[in-house]
DNA sequence: AGACAACTGTTGCATCTGCAACTTTTAACT
DNA sequence: AGTTAAAAGTTGCAGATGCAACAGTTGTCT
């Protein structure tokens, strides 16, 4: 059996899908998608802040988050509010239901890392979990380096 | 500022999102996307294998492999043949022009990683992979555990 | 042989995601 | 002020993904 493990990015996608499978089955009851559970775990520690702050926070593109947003509006969980200040922006926030639930579906997502790293020791955890941060930060910069690189590439406005 | 990192779930969206993008921009010249890279480099390892060995493999849902082999085979990437041994299956070969292209692809994968973990000497790479492949295969219990607690609750065939 | 289960793929449907084009509003600069 | 650029969102489009239902093939068991 030559061929070792997968690489590292097919790791990642497979553990991405797994967290993703997890959580909507865990969001069923609830009526929501893992889709929309970075959006709801924002806006319950940053209450008001507008889609951008979601947007950045999690490098979602925006028309991804527009969506989510649209979606749990619908579902009765964020209320969207023009914001007096900056009439671009809108503020959000949450709705009673999605307070009253709010802790349990914490609890989800504590549940999955609590399982995933039940291996590991504390420390070790610690550890993983920083390395995995600056991975995330690394990819980041990648990603913003391909797209200068593309943009220098072809710098032609062209093609019509 | 008190909300610390992002949960572990976050990062590895975000990373996971990172990698997906930037194989997508790397992949477009060739005109191959982000989804039928896993296939493709399974095939180049494991010529003459069904979809069924990719789903295995990666954990993908057999759906998704079907059409991501659709798309190779009608992009001349990969060829499909009924197997005579048992004709439920499909042997998957790859074509002369995937073949010529497939160590150029490799290397997009490569650059990828060895950026990535460019701040990270080779033994701690080691180590990070290890814990990561660890870490893959607990998610895949998780699920697993879950999908059968599912289906304990509902055994019921009800709901007609 | 005949019935039933398991295996291999395909397809319809829904959601997630990114990209690009567009609108509206605000900021900046001459 | 007047033009231009940037910010915040929305929407159309395409691809990725999972799930469930389905069809055809094979295996098993009586």
């Amino acid at each position: 059996m030559p061929d070792h493990h997968p690489p590292f990015g097919a790791l990642l996608s497979m553990m991405y899908r797994n967290h993703h499978i997890y959580l909507n089955t865990a969001l069923k009851p609830y009526g929501l998608t893992a889709g929309q559970f970075p959006a709801l775990m924002f806006l319950y520690h940053h209450p008001g802040c507008m889609q951008e702050a979601i947007t950045r926070r999690f490098t979602i593109d925006k028309g991804t988050v527009a969506r989510a947003i649209q979606r749990l509006e619908e579902e009765g969980y964020v209320t969207k509010e023009a914001d007096p200040e900056n009439r671009r922006a809108v503020q959000l926030n949450l709705t009673e239901k999605a307070l009253s639930v709010c802790e349990e579906i914490l609890a989800i997502e504590s549940a999955w890392e609590e399982r995933l790293f039940s291996d590991y020791d504390k420390r070790t955890r610690m550890v993983i979990s920083e390395q995995i941060l600056s991975l995330t930060e690394q990819s980041h910069r990648i990603v913003a380096d391909a797209r200068e690189h593309d943009a220098e590439t072809e710098p032609e406005k062209s093609e019509l």
